[in-house]
DNA sequence: GTCAAAATTTAAAACGTTTTCATTCGTCGA
DNA sequence: TCGACGAATGAAAACGTTTTAAATTTTGAC
C-alpha cells in the first residue's frame, strides 16, 4: 500500500458536476485491492476466493459500479453489440418489433446491447451491412426478409463476420439462420379449407423476391395438386400491399366470376383486409367463404365467427435469433447454426 | 528515430487472419512522423504545416484507415452517437422513418452515427432513456410525439443530457425542439372548407396524450368560431386508429343524420381512410364532401380529384433535429434552442 | 519445521487515441 | 552575433479496462 489515495477529486471537477465516476480503482481503493483483482472478482474468474469476489461485488452494487464500455471495448475488441439492419426502405411494423423484442428477452441477462441500425443513406441493403462492418460497429448483425440469393448473406459469409438472419437463402450456400416452417404452414392451411368443402382457393403471397414467397407457394401448390382442386394466384397485389388497396382488390374479385371461396392470408393484416374486402361484396365469413390465417399477435382472436389461424411465434423466433448468434459470436465454428420452426396449428387437423 | 519500428506484425495474428487493422501508428512509420503529429494532422489542427497535413490524409486514404472509435471514446469521453427514442410500443411508421432519414442527412458529413434504441423491455417511455444515460450510450437524445407533461424531457433537463425533441410539452418548462405549426395546419385547413362552402366540418384527432393534438384542436376550434360553423369532434377514433377502422366508422358515420361534408386529416393514412369509407357510404370527394389533408410523403398527388394538402416536411425536420442537437452538444450553453416550422399550404388562401 | 505446489493476489503492459508540455529549428530584431 | 520568438513537431501521460507474467500467501506432504 504505498501510494494509493492520489487527490483524485482535485480541482478538476469543475468544468462539470461529474460527480466523478466510479472506476475499478474507486472499488479496488475501497477494498483495499488491487484493480487486476477487482476486474477479475466481477468478471467471475475462478481464481478469485469466494468471499473477495462477493465483497467486490457488494461494493459495485452499492457505490453503483458501471463497466466503460469504451474501455472494455477497445482493450477486448468486442463491442457488445448486436445490430438488426433494416432494409433501405423497410418499415419496422409489427413483424419486426416482435423480433426485436425477442432478441432484447435473449440480451437481457448478458452485457450485449440491441442497436437499430436504420440504412437511409444508402441504396442497397447490402451497404448497411458493409457500413457496420468496416467500422466495427457491432460484434454480430441480424436482418430479416432474406432473398434465394442475397447480397448481405453472401457479404457477411465472405468476411466471416458473425450474423444469423431470419429466413434462409438457396439451399447450396449453409449459413447460420431461424426460420419459420411456411411450406407446412402453407400445405395444412389449405388443406384445411379443402377440409371445409371450399372449392377454389387462393393465397395472398409474399413479394416475390423474398425466400419464403417459395416456401409458401410450394406448399399451397403441393395441397391443390393432392387434391385436384381450383385454385387462384393473384399477381397485381402482395402481402405488403397497402390494406385498403388489398381490400378493395379483394372486394373487386369477389364480386367476378368464379371467385376463390377459399383464402390463405399469411399475415393478420391481408387476413383482415380479406374480411373487408368481402363484406364490402356482401359475402359472410364461415358461411360463403373462409379463411385460414397467421397469426403474429393476437388481433385477430377478437373477430366473430372466428378465422382459422397458424401461429408464428415471432418473439420466440427473436429469442432464437439472439441466443445462436451469442452462440456463434463466442464460439465461431459452431456448425450449421439453423432451427425451423414448427407452425403452431389452431384447429383440428385430420 | 530511436526505435519507431517495433516488430509490430508477429506471430500474433494467428487467431484470426485480421489483416492488422492501420492505426495512427502505422501512419506515422509510413510518414516518418510522430503519433502526435499525425493524429492532429487527421483532426486539421492549426498548428500543422499544409504539406504534413495534406501527406498525412492521403496516406491515410491510401491505407484505408479508420479511427478506433473505442479509443476514441475513451480519451474524449464521447460516444459520436446521437440516439433516437422508440416508444415502448410505437413502431417506426412513415413518420419516423422520414424524420430518421432527416437525423441521417444532418449526421452525413460529421464523424456521428445515428442508432435507433427501441425501448421493448420496460414499460415506460423514460426507461429507455434512463438506460442510455446511465451506460453513456450516446452523446444526445432525439425523441418525437411528446406530452405535456413529459417524463422524458422532465429527465433529461434534470441530467442535464443534450436533447431535442420534435413537439413541445407544457410552456412553462423551455426546452429545445423542432415541432411544426399544427394550430396554423388546423386553422388554414378549416377555413378552406368553410371557403369551400361546407358546412359542417369534422377532424380527427392525434391520441389525446399528445400536445399536438391540443394545437390542432385549438386552430381547428378557433377558425369554427370564427365562422360560426357547425362541427363535430369524434371521440371513437383517432390518428392512431387502425386504417379499416377508421374507414367503417367515417362510411358508418356518413351514413348517419347530420354527417359532416368537411374532413381535416392530419395524416395521410386517415385522408385515405376518409375516401375510402365515404366512398363506401356513396359519397363522392369534391362533390359530397371535401377534404384537407396533412401530408407527409408524396403518397395523395396520385390521387383523382385532388384533395387539398398541406405540406410538412418531416426530412426537413429530421435535419432540423440533427443540426440543432450536435449545436446543443459542443455548445452546451446555446440558450432557447428552438424551431417552429410553417406549414406549407398547396392551395390558395384568402 | 521445511520446501514445493497450489491458491490467491498484484504489478505492469497494452489497446489506440487525445492532449499537455517540451523540444527543435529557422527567422528576425537588436 | 546573440537571444528571443514563433512555427512545427515530438515525447509521454492519460483515459479505464483486460491480460500476461510475476509475486505473495496458503496449503499439504514429508
Amino acid at each position: 500500500m504505498s501510494e494509493s489515495s492520489r487527490p483524485q477529486r482535485g480541482e478538476n471537477l469543475d468544468t462539470m458536476p461529474k460527480r466523478g465516476k466510479p472506476t475499478l480503482r474507486t472499488i479496488a481503493t475501497i477494498a483495499g485491492l488491487a484493480v487486476t483483482t477487482v476486474s477479475r472478482a466481477l468478471s467471475d474468474a475462478p481464481q478469485i476466493s469466494l468471499e473477495t469476489r462477493q465483497r467486490v461485488h457488494r461494493i459495485a452494487r452499492e457505490i453503483g459500479y458501471l463497466p466503460d464500455r469504451a474501455a472494455q471495448r477497445l482493450k477486448t475488441g468486442r463491442t457488445n453489440v448486436i445490430a438488426i439492419l433494416l432494409d433501405s426502405h423497410e418499415e419496422v411494423v409489427g413483424f419486426s418489433t416482435s423480433i426485436m423484442y425477442g432478441i432484447a428477452k435473449a440480451l437481457k441477462e448478458t452485457s450485449y446491447h440491441l442497436v437499430v441500425a436504420p440504412n437511409f443513406l444508402s441504396t442497397t441493403n447490402v451497404e448497411a451491412a458493409e457500413y457496420i462492418i468496416r467500422n466495427h460497429l457491432a460484434d454480430g448483425l441480424i436482418f430479416t426478409r432474406t432473398e434465394p440469393l442475397d447480397a448481405r448473406v453472401r457479404l457477411l459469409l465472405e468476411t466471416g463476420f458473425p450474423f444469423i438472419c431470419h429466413g434462409r437463402t438457396e439451399f447450396s450456400t449453409p449459413h447460420p439462420y431461424v426460420d419459420y416452417d411456411n411450406f407446412t404452414f402453407a400445405y395444412e392451411a389449405t388443406r384445411r379449407l379443402i377440409a371445409k368443402g371450399r372449392r377454389k382457393v387462393t393465397v395472398i403471397l409474399p413479394p416475390k423476391r423474398l425466400t419464403f414467397c417459395q416456401h409458401i407457394l410450394h406448399g399451397f401448390m403441393t395441397a391443390v395438386r393432392e387434391a385436384g382442386i381450383a385454385y387462384e394466384i393473384p399477381e397485381a397485389v402482395d402481402l405488403d400491399t397497402p390494406a385498403d388497396l388489398l381490400r378493395d382488390f379483394i372486394s373487386a374479385r369477389a364480386a367476378a366470376l368464379e371467385a376463390p371461396d377459399g383464402f390463405i392470408c399469411p399475415g393478420e393484416v391481408s387476413a383482415l383486409a380479406a374480411i373487408s374486402g368481402m363484406s364490402d361484396a356482401g359475402r359472410t365469413l364461415a358461411t360463403d367463404y373462409d379463411i385460414v390465417a397467421k397469426e403474429t399477435s393476437r388481433l385477430l382472436t377478437q373477430l366473430q365467427p372466428k378465422v382459422d389461424t397458424i401461429h408464428e411465434d415471432l418473439t420466440a423466433a427473436g429469442e432464437d435469433l439472439g441466443r445462436m448468434l451469442l452462440q456463434r459470436i463466442n464460439n465461431p465454428d459452431v456448425a450449421d447454426l439453423h432451427l425451423l420452426l414448427p407452425p403452431q396449428i389452431n384447429f383440428p387437423i385430420g
